[in-house]
DNA sequence: TTCAATGCAAATCTTTTGCAATGGG
DNA sequence: CCCATTGCAAAAGATTTGCATTGAA
């Protein structure tokens, strides 16, 4: 799947019969000159800097189809939804997260990745995009594990989002 | 972390010096006799068979002191919310997901389990549990990559959920 | 007794949809 | 022209929260 682009957008429109508009363009233009891990309201914000009249609605809608073309994926880093772009250079897609605290740590291992291709290729998928977690405890929070129970927590009344 | 156990779990209550409820008890167990793939309307609708007086509430917050503990997490396939048991015996936690169709075809590869092993461990990382998504077309919406775009999808506009 | 936990309903968020107006091909 | 796309506002879901009450320790 290459380096995103425009007219490789405009591309991809046309062969599933799909129109070229001015939102769509702007939508994916500013997409893909943000980094990653942008939620939809702040694509949403940006666009409309851009262009004031554009809806909520249309961001979400041009997301999808970006998402079926395996350019664009969301997942929920604790709360909040988060967007990243699909292949560019220096873009981590893997993360230990903590459950206590939610610490992220970004990893890559070409090695793994290897063995996806493998997998997938196994399978006869073409894969354009991956996103592998691991859940635990992060060093700072693994003393709290027992008899933490007592000293304050946040706000909320757990201290993460399920 | 060993198996779930309702004795264990009554033990990282006092841990944390949580208290033990006859409803977090009995959430907790549903949960663990139930498969995996739970969404939470369907745990709380069996929570509420047993107990037709827990809150819908009581369901969210005692499953995320789960999720606090990595004995449940969350993840959206498409477009509900699922939950799934951790480290029960034949769980997969991997899958390739086809982004035109929504299929999913689950798989599990003891290799790049070590190797995620490796890298939570260089980290002092303790990890509970993992995801392992792997996102593409499958080989038989391959064919539709190109000038597909005209057969008829679905009532909704697109055919994946963002 | 004390304060965490619960149940309920209301409040928040996030995402989707109905529909008339607009505009791309 | 024709019908996909858009904007808006309303609808639908999903999750959280305020608060009086209940119940575990």
């Amino acid at each position: 799947m290459g380096k995103f682009s425009g007219p490789q957008f405009h591309r991809l429109l046309r062969e599933r019969g799909l129109k070229s508009t001015r939102q769509r363009e702007q939508i994916v233009r500013v997409f893909m000159e943000s980094g990653s891990h942008l939620s939809v309201e702040e694509l949403y914000q940006r666009v409309r800097q851009k262009d004031p009249r554009i809806g909520y609605a249309t961001v979400y809608r041009t997301l999808k189809l970006m998402a079926e073309s395996g350019w664009a994926s969301s997942r929920r880093f604790r709360d909040r939804l988060a967007l990243f772009e699909h292949q560019s250079a220096g873009e981590h897609h893997d993360h230990l997260i903590c459950l206590l605290c939610g610490k992220i740590v970004e990893f890559e291992s070409e090695r793994i990745e290897e063995l996806q291709s493998r997998v997938a290729r196994r399978q006869g998928f073409r894969i354009f995009d991956h996103k592998l977690e691991l859940y635990g405890h992060c060093p700072a929070c693994i003393p709290k594990e027992k008899g933490g129970g007592s000293e304050k927590r946040g706000k909320s009344e757990h201290g993460k989002t399920l």
